[in-house]
DNA sequence: CGGTTCCTTGAGGATGATCAACGAGGGTGG
DNA sequence: CCACCCTCGTTGATCATCCTCAAGGAACCG
């Protein structure tokens, strides 16, 4: 398996000599919330995690989600700002949390995870800009395609078509449309045989 | 005057010994381009420097504007990716370049450096995320007063109204709105009161 | 004063959002 | 196994809004 330094990752060992410590969270509770000041570094040890923030039609815009391995609103940690995001868990989910100050203390002491961080944060940068690049672009089938994409070269199957293992409400959320377009327009694509969709079910 | 971690920016002594050269760009000349990849640390000695892209349409959409000490598009060097966007000066410009390699091995070399570099990369994050919430949220004049606030947090004088240095195309490119949009809320804003407009220059 | 860039206005049209209602599937408990 | 519920998908009608296109005016600069 490919090693990928897209998102951070600390061994858990390490974590835990440190002081980590491991929390269960039911599904849909709040990790943390927009407003608050990050205080600690998470880390899914096994479930998955949805950042999103949500205005006052009550809109919610998914920053990302984020699974086993994968560390989340870690880049907080270093800015003197509170969350931009909220997150919440999308089923029961483990986390290892570590206090700001071993995390940072951790970054010092280890070059090689130093930089996997910077790495993370550059590469977090490169892919907000995509997305606000597509966004703007307006273009709902764009859009859609442009989220298709990024969740198909994630997931490495290189098969025909893969299921997306996502409802038509968390595309909306991920494109900044409403569940209604993004149905409307799916099934559009579906007759241009851009996906296929068989049994309610979406392939692309 | 207080020092900002915001952006990043290396002493120019330094980037000379280490082989930096500086280079003169006339108005609206090309420093890179999307697609390419990043080879070089810039940093602007005197001038301006925008990044942005274009859709199909050509339309386009603005990710920043850089001024004197700032370095822009830093975050290339650490990914394995071409760069998202374009930059191009605003005005005759005078940018110090260093090799990618000297970089890394400056950001290796100086904490102090390394640090003032991961807080801009932590920082850029939450500016973007802070961008795409509120270009999600839909709403002309939302965006647009997002947008002055931001400008308007960088400036330092708190004066009752200052004047928006930006044409109604600038500030159209950053909210990815159209010009004769942005032109129309704008004097609706004026009329509620919450800009100025005087001799058709735009106060905030 | 001529040219260039920027601002402004109006009319018209396209399109995504909104609202409302219904259908389909999957899981659970009796 | 059936009945129920809950979530998710689907469809149509209507509406508001921003974009588009076109034209003209104002400011600025050499």
């Amino acid at each position: 398996m490919e090693y990928y330094f897209d998102i951070m990752n600390i061994d858990l060992d390490l974590l835990f000599s440190w002081g980590a410590i491991a929390k269960k969270y039911k599904k849909n509770e709040l990790i943390f919330d927009e407003e608050e000041t990050a205080h600690f570094y998470f880390q899914i040890i096994e479930g998955s995690v949805r950042m999103y923030n949500s205005n006052d039609d009550g809109k919610e815009f998914t920053e990302d989600f984020y699974h086993n391995g994968d560390s989340f609103g870690d880049y907080s940690l270093l800015i003197d700002k509170s969350y931009s995001s909220k997150a919440t868990t999308l089923k029961d989910t483990t986390i290892v949390k570590l206090s700001k100050i071993k995390f940072l203390k951790i970054i010092e002491d280890y070059p090689l995870l130093r930089n996997q961080f910077m790495i993370s944060l550059a590469q977090k940068i490169y892919s907000k800009s995509e997305t606000s690049k597509v966004i703007i672009n307006q273009k709902p089938e764009f859009r859609i395609v442009a989220f298709l994409n990024t969740f198909k070269r994630k997931s490495e199957v290189c098969a025909d078509r893969i299921l997306v293992p996502y409802t038509r409400q968390e595309i909306a959320n991920f494109t900044g449309l409403r569940v209604e377009t993004v149905i409307r327009v799916c099934s559009r694509m579906n007759d241009s045989n851009k996906v296929k969709i068989i049994n309610h079910k979406l392939y692309y």
